[in-house]
DNA sequence: CTGAAAGCGCTAACAC
DNA sequence: GTGTTAGCGCTTTCAG
């Protein structure tokens, strides 16, 4: 299937007698080459196992059909499952990946990685880390010095930038309406880590729910977690203490829901009779909780693969030399799942 | 940071008033440039944000710093956890990564991936796809062809090839020792899909600690699963039926080993009293299960580095000439987490 | 210490 | 139809 060593377009014209430039109209399949050239041609690469070096075509052409990938935290689901839908599309499109993961959420500097993509002549870059204190500071001054498109997910809205986002604020919102219906009055939240976009995003989604059905919001309300299981668990406790009369809660994620959903089990509080809880990330396995746990469900396979098309889309577009249309922002409402940790009614 | 046009190395030399050559000595850090027409080159570099382009290097030196990554099912967090592993060894030691995610599993053919990493001149190869039916069939025809190093994460030991993994077999025994050792005669087991080589060396761990104990072991006391949660709620509910008498249970993976939790709870079967449970991975939120759940802790983690240390051991290797050693098999063993379901004792 | 020439593997632009 | 020349951006001889 491969030769030990890789041949080169000059063995392959050699061994058929012709030209390097006759072997590269034939990989490229253009139309000037007679049939039976093209036929002797293609025998001997075949034979060879010759395969053109996309190094060497990216050089020349300006171009490498390559797409730098910018991620953090993939040792958490979310991450990964928006890689899983990068990887899927990306693929689909005829583009590779060269993969980039920060080893913490909140790197500021971020200038050696963007060079080593740059070197490597990437058509484009995502990136697919979450805002996190001032780790999206960078793009204020950098932006427009680097050279290849970027599109962004999960970020706050700014001028000039391409981003793809699920709308945290809505589906938090959501969530909350859907415990006011089932009767709930006094809804708490587990927050993640405040320094987080999606975190402030999902707080005030509860709050302008809480808020528009004519309650009021307290800070004793919400408790700060860190998206662990072992965080919901200490946060659950610090609001069962400061908001005793707490009969719901929205929980910024699923693992903390999670042990949300435990602790009331050992401390004999029945869901949902009398507590309500709806988390946030639709894991595959909340169905299988105890009781099986309503969330709001964001699909980040299609955020990933909508993230590749429209990054394709601009570099095919800056490509061309179409005049570049304004930068857009593509985002996701999500969809609340509505299981058995949040029905009281009948 | 950038210029909006990459700068090349002659535009340097240009602008800084010496040959290519020169430019090409400071940015390698030779010794034998003047001081003073070093400082020179280095201001020139600053000013137009110069970054010699690694494609370019690449090519001259046959080398690219650049690792083949294949792997498959992202959206699990097991494959998700080594690959974090990976990226942050290879950060580490200065490579950077072509990342190829197959579709399914079980694709058999490979071709086109290998083809497309070789011909992006890739160091070396890292195979994290889990061995599946057939999918590890090609190695058998194809591999000496491969010019490159792989390093294959979790299959079947076979002569000639450098493997990392863990010891599924040994992982699954140690887990059913403790059930015995607590006191559980009657010890079903739910399995992953058995065309998983990593499912059956489970199975087979369990099914030796059983008989070592000297009980029989039949096919009645084991139920398959496919890893999801779903399919763990049915198997339960089969070995339930077909082996009315077991009293505790080893099962293959978390995700899994929580419906049974679930079940349990909802049937009124106390766990660990009634029946004691063990599961394989230690996700982080394991001990946030009711009751907390004693599992099999595999560190994928330290998978994915143990396997980019290697493979860079090999090209190095293979570089410097040196007589190849043999490839090795590096094996890791899991640690049981002893935790609430499965604690019989007083 | 520095530069000129050659070439990594390929393709664009032009000849014939 | 096909070959020649030049060059993508860099490094490796080898002169001087």
């Amino acid at each position: 299937m491969y030769n030990n060593k890789r041949a080169t377009i000059k063995q392959v014209a050699k061994a058929a007698g012709v030209s390097t430039q006759t072997v590269s109209r034939v990989i490229n399949n253009r139309p000037d080459v007679a049939p039976e050239t093209r036929e002797r041609v293609r025998t001997v690469i075949d034979e060879m196992g010759y395969q053109p070096s996309a190094l060497a075509r990216s050089l020349i052409q300006q171009r490498s059909y390559t797409l730098g990938v910018v991620t953090a935290g993939l040792k958490y689901i979310g991450p990964s499952r928006t890689l899983n839908g990068i990887t899927s599309q990306a693929e689909t499109m005829g583009y590779t990946l060269l993969l980039k993961e920060l080893s913490h959420f909140d790197t500021e500097d971020i200038e050696p990685i963007v060079s080593n993509l740059l070197s490597r002549h990437v058509d484009g870059i995502v990136w697919a880390v979450p805002e996190v204190g001032e780790n999206h500071q960078w793009v204020e001054h950098a932006l427009t010095d680097i050279p290849v498109p970027i599109v962004f997910l999960t970020m706050e809205k700014r001028p000039k930038l391409s981003i793809v986002k699920i709308d945290n604020y809505f589906g938090a919102k959501v969530a909350t309406e859907h415990l006011l219906q089932q009767g709930y009055r006094h809804i708490g939240h587990i927050s993640g880590p405040m320094d987080w976009w999606e975190s402030r995003q999902r707080k005030a989604g509860w709050s302008a729910a809480l808020q528009e059905a004519g309650l009021t919001v307290a800070d004793s309300q919400c408790a700060e977690g860190n998206w662990s299981s072992s965080s919901g668990e200490s946060a659950f406790i610090k609001l069962r203490s400061q908001f005793p009369e707490m009969d719901a809660i929205f929980v910024a994620n699923d693992q903390m829901a999670l042990s949300v959903l435990q602790q009331a089990c050992r401390q004999g509080i029945s869901v949902p009779a009398q507590l309500g809880v709806v988390g946030f990330d639709g894991l595959a396995e909340s169905p299988y909780y105890w009781p099986s746990l309503t969330t709001v469900v964001q699909d980040q396979h299609l955020l990933g693969c909508t993230t590749v098309e429209e990054i394709v889309r601009v570099i095919e577009q800056r490509r061309g030399k179409e005049i570049p249309t304004e930068p857009q922002t593509i985002i996701f409402q999500p969809e609340l799942a509505v299981r058995n940790s949040s029905i009281r009614s009948k």
